[in-house]
DNA sequence: TGCTTGTTGAGACTGAGTCTCAAGTAGAAA
DNA sequence: TTTCTACTTGAGACTCAGTCTCAACAAGCA
């Protein structure tokens, strides 16, 4: 809820009207660690399914540019959004066999990029770091029986 | 032609049958640094017309199983796909205003990447690093007379 | 030669995302 | 309030990349 009334002030000062559509989509957003932009479309429609699919994607694309959310290609499954408002710089590093997801951080990386960059006369504006492996659980599982990339994370229920 | 002959012994011994349409396709193939799949369906389909699109998709698809080529999602365009094999490991900077690609090394870096997932009890099995920013001309130049990720890099011209 | 299996072309199909447009709001002005 | 304008919306058509199906077609083999 925090995050939502931050996010809210943050759209104000930048002139974004926020509809009632709009407040529901950031409603759920924030309720996700990560999602899918069609796992949120059927969350609000199950709320509300008098919001449009487009009305959805259209909040998403202006959250991101508000510098709200952020798009995650992860190698496996369809692209994932991130509420990262207020939220500190991480990467991520993917089970491949469960699909669970650990954000990390580590300076030292983010250093070796500027010096990277410098390398090659380039002007950093961006990064995408993600590692892929195998989780404790998933080493020593039987590999039939782990679901594959199921259930995203929800962070907290808002009703 | 080097790649290409290296290739097709890796493919026989891994008892993979290389038939015409499939030569094509990689032959194709190892002529780009990085390439798109519509762009690779294109190129072939100007030399042989009859190579239906589904036997480029699933060459591609045989290529990455054989661990000949990898598929990367930069966050702008499609994805790219790269012919790896025999290429020693790098990750990829690109400049998001004109789309040129630069391969860069950092043995640092890639020592790090254990050293994160030893903290979470993974087992690291692959991993994505890019670098989003703009090359010393973008810096420079004025922003509306650069195309947006533009050509891919032709590596030869093979007959 | 026939048998078996793998490969192909053609085109239907899918899923994710975008676009269009008429109808519906929210403010701002009067 | 009413009116004007600009923004936003729902509905659904559309696009594009990629996948699937299947009948026809080769390769390799006995
Ligand atoms: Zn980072
Ligand atoms: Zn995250
Ligand atoms: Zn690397
Ligand atoms: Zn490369």
């Amino acid at each position: 809820m925090k995050r939502f009334i931050e996010v809210e002030q943050l759209l104000k000062t930048q002139g974004i009207r926020l509809t009632a559509q709009r407040a529901l989509v950031l409603r759920r957003a924030v309720a996700y660690l990560h999602f899918t932009a069609e796992e949120l479309v059927k969350d609000v429609r199950e709320i509300d399914a008098s919001v449009a699919r487009g009305t959805v994607y259209r909040t998403l694309a202006l959250l991101h540019r508000a510098g709200v959310v952020e798009k995650h290609d992860f190698r496996y499954g369809p692209p994932n959004y991130e509420v990262t408002f207020a939220k500190a710089h991480h990467d991520h590093l993917m089970c491949v066999q469960c699909g669970e997801i650990i954000e990390f951080q580590e300076p030292r990386v983010e250093a070796l990029q500027q010096a990277v960059v410098k390398r090659f006369g380039y002007q950093l504006l961006s990064h995408t770091h993600k590692l892929y492996g195998l989780c404790r659980a998933c080493q020593h599982a039987d590999p039939r029986r782990a679901p594959k990339h199921p259930h995203l994370h929800v962070e907290e229920v808002v009703a």
